[in-house]
DNA sequence: ACTGTGACACTGG
DNA sequence: ACCAGTGCCACAG
């Protein structure tokens, strides 16, 4: 059964896409982590703007908790705010205009 | 079905 | 703070 119908789909976009869902849920709350490091630990070097791509689409996620690189909110307008907010709420704490990455970037287990 | 173009909640120098 | 490079996706012809 099985079925393989495409011919090299399979391990493709799809797969890895599901694995970085995986990873953003796995972030506990209190924790945050960069777009940069979500796409390595799903493995994908690099596909920082697929994490992006991931969260606009996938609803359910914490999405908040998924910062720019450094720390930084790259969120358009409102939702920055919203998620200064959600964060500030978790016990997250600011350096200015930034998260506390020392305090809260989250290590995903291996890359 | 294939190719071309544009857009993006990015990263690093 | 600004600029350039990069990867994948969505849409149109």
């Amino acid at each position: 059964m099985k079925k393989k119908s495409s011919a090299k789909n399979g391990s493709g976009t799809e797969g890895k896409r599901v694995r970085i869902v995986h990873c953003i849920r796995s972030l506990p709350k209190g924790r945050v982590s960069t777009y940069g490091a979500i796409a390595r630990a799903a493995g994908w070097a690099g596909a920082a703007r697929q994490v992006v791509r991931v969260l606009r689409q996938v609803d359910g996620l914490p999405w908040h908790r998924v910062v720019g690189a450094g720390g930084a909110i790259k969120c358009p307008g409102e939702s920055a705010a919203e998620q200064r907010f959600r964060l500030r709420m978790e016990g997250v704490t600011f350096r200015g205009m930034r998260v506390n990455m020392k305090l809260h970037e989250h290590k995903f287990p291996r890359r």
